[in-house]
DNA sequence: GTGCAAAGTTTCTCACTGTGCATGTACGTT
DNA sequence: AACGTACATGCACAGTGAGAAACTTTGCAC
């Protein structure tokens, strides 16, 4: 299925799937204050130039592993039957998602740890949502919409779900499932208030 | 009635105002890309490493007035009369807010304009954002909360209509008030959906 | 296979950034 | 007036990001 594409391509995604997680393991054992670029490009036998040509910084290189995450959920929601709407999508995708995966990675975790310590990584990660709720208008493009809530009003939502559950289930891993945290969220933001 | 606070203090508050405006006038004249933390540096009449002692980098420069409103919309939450639910305390600060302030300043179109235009800045912003919540949480403690739904849900909630309700404004300024985009995203938020 | 163009990597370079440190200066307190 | 403290400055230095040029690998046509 992916012999399609070529030798070239496969390469390019195994060194940036291979300096993701040097920079990964590096931030988790030093704290990534104490990672230099320069550091992580030799655990991933590249020089530091070429490191430039895949990441935008340290950060982008950590976060990769979420970017990746998030592209699969967004090519889920884009997979869901055309009648339900942007919301019903939306968790339909989620729930799909965390069932086919199984319990979520090792590294997930680390990264939501390193996001909690690091207000650099909040930032970017912050930016790769605002950047992906383009993508999931698109997924979402001409569902139907009985509550007259905009498309772009409910992404922003389901996103803020994400990460308030994600954050939630880090500090307390006992009181659920990841799964279990983000639809507590996301059922109290479906409900109406004042 | 600041007279109380010494000279220092103030002088604190200037220099940092001045940096702050150098860095934005800059910043929109050129584009933040070609704006050097120097050229800020020297057009506050202040030196390159002085300038650390204020910001963290240009982006936190340019945007410490967005900053400086928050945290009066803070102050204007935690002064809402405390019968009033967290949903109706925002909504109600908000509203005051932008009854005092009058129109939008210009610079606060100038700084949304840039974080249009430079990803940095969006990151940023973000990552304050995440950072207030905390404070919205302390201004909010012990409000009823009928419809059960978590202070720091409703925060979040919020704050994702600012944010959108200033980009839609920014983007098609004609179609209404700042203050009515915000409401409008605010109203669908607050009505239930699925 | 051979050869060639395109894509990718590396090395070198340079402007810019952030921060620790030592020193000087202005403020506040007594 | 005098002293301690907070702040500003200049310097040094490690780290970063990106352009340019040389070199290597890949894809493709023959």
């Amino acid at each position: 299925m992916d012999s399609t594409i070529g030798l070239r391509e496969r390469k390019k995604a195994e060194t940036r799937q291979a300096v993701h997680e040097a920079a990964l393991r590096l931030a988790v054992e030093r704290g990534l204050d104490n990672v230099t670029v320069e550091a992580i490009a030799d655990a991933a036998n590249i020089s530091r130039r070429t490191f430039s040509n895949y990441f935008d910084g340290k950060e982008d290189a950590v976060l990769y592993g979420d970017e990746q995450r998030l592209r699969e959920l967004v090519r889920r929601v884009a997979e869901q039957p055309p009648e339900r709407t942007a919301w019903q999508a939306l968790r339909g995708a989620l729930r799909d998602f965390y069932h086919d995966s199984g319990s979520p990675d090792r590294d997930w975790v680390q990264r939501s740890k390193l996001v909690k310590r690091h207000p650099s990584l909040l930032a970017r990660q912050l930016a790769g949502h605002a950047r992906l709720e383009s993508e999931l208008s698109q997924a979402l493009a001409g569902r139907p919409q009985p509550h007259g809530v905009e498309p772009r009003v409910i992404i922003a939502v389901f996103l803020v779900a994400l990460r308030i559950g994600t954050q939630r289930w880090v500090n307390e891993p006992e009181t659920g499932t990841l799964l279990e945290m983000m639809d507590q969220v996301l059922d109290q933001l479906a409900r109406p208030f004042e």
